[in-house]
DNA sequence: TATCCAAGGTAAGTT
DNA sequence: AACTTACCTTGGATA
C-alpha cells in the first residue's frame, strides 16, 4: 500500500479523528484495536481507523481501502491509492471549522458542546452505505448500528486481499438485493431486513438513486430519500448531512428532541417539518447540522 | 439467574 | 393531517 501524512496544520481549525469516527455519524469505519466506542477516554487517540470504499465520483474510480490515524500532529495514512483526496473527501478536511463555529449562534449549550469536542468534523460517506446504515439505525445502539454494517460487509461482501491482509467491502446494491429478508434476518437486523432488500432492490434496478438527491433544494431532497423503504424524515436527514453535504439538515433524533424539550421548547412545533426548520434557524440555518451534531454527541455521550 | 426496558424510527392502520 | 401500534434484537439495568 502506500503510505502518507497530511499535517493538520495544513486544515483550517482543529481536527479529532477519533471524534469524528465515533460520535455516530458514520458506520463504515472499523477501528484496527477492537476498541471502537469504548469508554476508554484516556486517549484512544492514535488508533488506526479502516474502511474500503467504492467508486466516487470526481474522486476515485475503482474500490479502495485507505487506513488512516491521527498522531504526531498529522492524519497518517495508508492506501491502496493516493488518500489524500479520498481522506479529504470522507472526512471534510476543506471545512473551516473555526469559521464554522464561529458562524454558530451564541447559545450556552452549544457553546459547551462545541468546546467539549472541538475538532470534531461531519464525515461525507459514500450514499448508499450511508443509507442502509440508517435504515439499521431505528431504534438501535450507536455500537450495534456499527456491527450491523460490519456484519453485512463481512456476510455479503467482497473480499479484498491486500498486503496479506484480507478487507471487505460493503455490500453493492445488486449483491443485497440478491439476498433474502431470511438472510438478512440471520444477521440479526431484524424488522430493517426486508426495509434493506427493498431499498437495495430500488437502487439496483435504477428505480432511485440517493445521490440524486443532491442536486434538488434541500427540502425536496428530503422528500425524495424518503421514498425509500425504511426512510422517513429522520433517516432521510441523516443521509443528507452525512453523505450528500446538506450541513443545514438536522436529523430530530431521540437526542435532538430531548434537547428541545429541555433547552429549545419554542422549537417544538408539533410536526417534523415545522419543527425541523424552527430548530435549524435556531441552531444557525447554513451549518445547523454541525451544531446538531456536536449536540448528539456532546448529550449522549456525557450520559446525561 | 430471570425479567424488563429502551435503543439516532418507520409503516400501516384509525380517527 | 395528527395519533396509535407493531416491529426484531440485545446490552444493560433492576429485582
Amino acid at each position: 500500500m502506500e503510505t502518507g501524512a497530511i499535517p493538520l496544520s495544513d486544515l483550517h481549525g482543529p481536527f479529532d479523528l477519533q471524534a469524528t469516527l465515533e460520535s455516530g455519524q458514520s458506520y463504515l469505519w472499523d477501528r484496527a484495536d477492537g476498541r471502537m466506542y469504548e469508554r476508554t477516554d484516556a486517549h484512544g487517540g492514535d488508533a488506526w481507523y479502516e474502511t474500503v470504499v467504492p467508486p466516487i465520483e470526481g474522486v476515485t474510480e475503482r474500490r479502495e481501502v485507505v487506513r488512516v490515524r491521527q498522531a504526531d500532529g498529522a492524519l497518517e495514512w495508508e492506501s491502496t491509492t493516493d488518500a489524500v483526496p479520498l481522506l479529504t473527501h470522507l472526512l471534510r478536511l476543506d471545512d473551516d471549522l473555526d469559521a464554522i463555529a464561529d458562524a454558530a449562534p451564541d447559545d450556552p449549550l452549544l457553546d459547551r458542546a462545541y468546546e467539549a469536542y472541538r475538532g470534531m468534523r461531519l464525515v461525507r460517506d459514500p450514499p448508499f452505505p450511508c443509507l442502509v446504515s440508517f435504515i439499521c439505525s431505528a431504534q438501535m445502539r450507536v455500537s450495534r448500528i456499527h456491527g450491523m454494517q460490519l456484519a453485512l460487509a463481512r456476510t455479503f461482501g467482497d473480499a479484498l486481499p491486500v498486503d496479506g491482509r484480507e478487507f471487505r467491502a460493503f455490500p453493492t446494491p445488486e449483491q443485497l438485493a440478491a439476498r433474502t429478508e431470511a438472510e438478512l434476518r440471520d444477521i440479526r437486523l431484524g424488522y430493517r431486513a426486508p426495509y434493506v432488500r427493498r431499498t437495495a432492490e430500488m437502487v439496483a434496478a435504477g428505480e432511485a438513486d440517493p445521490a440524486a438527491a443532491a442536486t434538488l433544494p434541500y427540502e425536496e431532497a428530503r422528500e425524495y430519500l424518503t421514498r425509500f423503504v425504511g426512510v422517513g424524515d429522520k433517516v432521510a436527514d441523516c443521509v443528507l448531512l452525512f453523505s450528500l453535504g446538506f450541513l443545514e439538515a438536522v436529523p430530530l433524533d431521540t437526542w435532538i428532541k430531548s434537547a428541545i424539550a429541555d433547552h429549545y421548547p419554542d422549537c417544538d412545533r408539533g410536526g417534523y417539518d415545522a419543527t425541523s426548520r424552527a430548530i435549524r434557524d435556531r441552531l444557525g440555518g447554513r451549518y445547523a447540522g454541525y451544531a446538531q451534531t456536536y449536540l448528539f454527541h456532546y448529550l449522549r455521550s456525557r450520559g446525561a
